[in-house]
DNA sequence: CATTTATTGATAATGATTATCATTAACAAT
DNA sequence: ATTGTTAATGATAATCATTATCAATAAATG
């Protein structure tokens, strides 16, 4: 059920399998960027140019519900979308984020430490807040390379 | 360096001790809240009915650049702030979000082993990217006791 | 006390996201 | 395939958090 292709779980769902939304699967698919929906909607365009930002907008956010997509925010004062990784893949990483420039850098360093430990927490949390968990982030802030020598 | 009150680091680094901006350190001193910027506006004019909204922002932005304050966003929309706590304190903590009523809990658990492994990722990163980290954030996102029930 | 300059607060502007609503297209049943 | 039902779409306007502007004020310094 997890590993399940978009297609499925959108029906499962009870939603339908539509134009707009496999482009922006898509999109999401083809890149290792940290896309913002007004980005996405760009790309989508170049493939559907009768798009509306507005789906975009919907459609992102109904990807994010069913847990195909996370939404984050780095603090640049929009919101970035990325295919949800599942964390014992290896496309599962966390973010570097500058405070200055906002660039993003994607790490996997002790990756394996960190998952044992959240999977701990998680259940700690879970039990204790009754709390049901989906997925977790951890950002790191700080000063880019670029950045450092400038400021 | 670290320890100073908030008093010696605005000086420190050239600002001016002013009313509105202590009138925003004491309301997060007195909370264990989330605030907005709203939200602390709103307690400000108690304390100093003239003060404005514009100024909250500008106040907490430069508390934040300064490291005094954490600025935070759980994806409501609106940015929350806290004073920065010490990792190594008793003050630090994390947020479980709920992703429907957007609540928030701070948790504590693991606190050492993820001091341990941040500080490890830290050193690693730095190194490896030549990033300046700051702090770090984890965010464990799901649904709360109430939205379970109902949702 | 006077001067300098950061800070403030009222206001308007910006920009990302959301609500509205008439039109269109998916899908199920025929 | 055709139709009917209903979700989904896209254009537009509205919302709302955050920022820019700028004249007025107040901290610090001599």
């Amino acid at each position: 059920m997890h590993g399940h292709c978009w297609q499925h779980r959108l029906n499962n769902a009870g939603f339908r399998l539509t134009n707009p939304r496999e482009a922006v699967i898509n999109i999401l698919k083809a890149t290792d960027k940290h896309l913002s929906a007004e980005d996405v909607y760009v790309k989508a365009l170049t493939v559907n140019p009768s798009i509306g930002l507005t789906t975009v907008y919907r459609t992102l956010d109904l990807f994010t519900r069913i847990g195909v997509v996370q939404k984050f925010d780095f603090g640049d004062g929009k919101a970035r979308y990325e295919l949800t990784s599942n964390p014992s893949k290896k496309d599962h990483h966390h973010h570097l984020v500058c405070m200055n420039c906002k660039s993003i850098i994607d790490y996997t360093d002790f990756l394996h430490e960190e998952l044992e430990l959240m999977k701990k927490t998680e259940k700690a949390l879970s039990r204790k807040h009754n709390f049901k968990i989906a997925h977790h982030t951890v950002h790191f802030y700080g000063f880019c390379d670029q950045c450092r020598k400038i400021g």
